[in-house]
DNA sequence: CCTCGCGCTAACAATCATGTTAAACAAATA
DNA sequence: TATTTGTTTAACATGATTGTTAGCGCGAGG
């Protein structure tokens, strides 16, 4: 089934996926990608020629998602406040099914300048775009008088703050004996919610 | 001057502070650290055995670090929204200070159980220490019904997500040309003043 | 002046990770 | 069946990295 409709090549990805993600690129091992994938490593160099061309499709396909995460419709005809709790919401589940990708993220950007330009150029495009959106959003809710006057800017970074912290404090907490996963997924309901009222709250205008 | 009276091995443990600091544990090499501190690669072993007690040092005392920027003083005779600011800006000026710290902590965890468990020894019991105190203090204001009645954890989460989360992203967007550090200021200063309006804003009670 | 111990160096050892290659294999095609 | 093509394997080559060790130099204390 499915598993074994996979080519080698396919496997050879996921098996790289799971272990980039999970130690991040240098202390991955093509070896112990190898042995993930249950195929000879030579095939890694057959398919790939270096660990780095690996890794780079991996690290490109993940800003992707993470670029996406942050690109949320903001065309919907929804009020301004349920704009900003869509985003939050979409942002979060996101998050829920990917829940190391922000770390992934971030620890590879910071030790290289290469990775850090691969990465702003497939995200930073996506952010661009829907702070846009969001500033005009934000200038109609001020003229109404309907939010406080915050800088987009600063809206948009304290959005996926508290959204994103909330896994890399998850990731960082879990105990070896993890949690049965329904509590877990009750605990991340409650904390959705209460950042969407977070950020509303904090929206709401002086008087 | 100064830098003639440090030993040998403060050298060293400076120059393995950049190199983790900058690289990651896996990523760094340990002749590099030794080039980086000016010695022959053996004192690295000479002082330190391993490369792994060469990083735990560090590692520890980072982690320290890191704790001690949460564990804000709640001791002080002030209003309960002046502590939150107080706190806010002692984090954010900790930050301001070592601005790659907390992704140099998350990092090293993501990937290790050992590193893990090493940080929540050390970071933990400052957290729930300060975490009481804030406790008390929320159910006081919202007892007079000065505050809207959040989550303590809630609360704290977002307090430390506004503020790491403003340096991860001036990490992963600073240029190779960095901009004049005066300019740099200027601006983190407004983003701190905002990152404590945010709170503070998110506070008020509902009526 | 001797020597003891400490810091230090150069050279070496061992391991490990990445990447290559030649040949085996298997499936499709003539 | 023979050939071709793409896939896979084992075995090897190379280089990098961590760690060791034998001995040198030099200052302190006898």
């Amino acid at each position: 089934m499915k598993q074994e409709d996979l080519t080698t090549k396919q496997i050879i990805i996921r098996a790289a996926e799971q272990v980039f993600m999970n130690k991040g690129y240098a202390a991955a091992k093509t070896t112990e990608i190898a042995r993930v994938a249950g195929v000879n490593h030579a095939m890694l160099h057959y398919y790939f020629r270096t660990k780095e061309n690996l890794f780079n499709m991996v690290f490109e396909q993940k800003a992707g998602l993470f670029g996406s995460s942050l690109s949320t419709v903001f065309d919907r005809p929804l009020s301004f406040r349920n704009k900003i709790r869509l985003a939050m919401e979409t942002h979060f589940d996101i998050l829920v099914a990917n829940p190391r990708l922000p770390l992934f993220i971030f620890s590879e950007i910071m030790g290289s300048e290469e990775k850090r330009e691969m990465a702003k150029r497939i995200i930073l495009p996506k952010a661009t775009d829907v702070l846009q959106k969001l500033t005009k959003g934000i200038r109609k809710e001020v003229a109404k008088g309907n939010i406080y006057p915050i800088e987009p800017l600063d809206l948009i970074l304290n959005m996926v703050s508290v959204n994103i912290f909330t896994f890399i404090a998850f990731e960082a907490l879990s105990d070896a004996i993890k949690r049965p996963d329904h509590e877990m997924a009750k605990r991340l309901q409650l904390r959705k919610e209460s950042n969407v009222q977070f950020i509303l709250r904090s929206l709401k205008p002086d008087k």
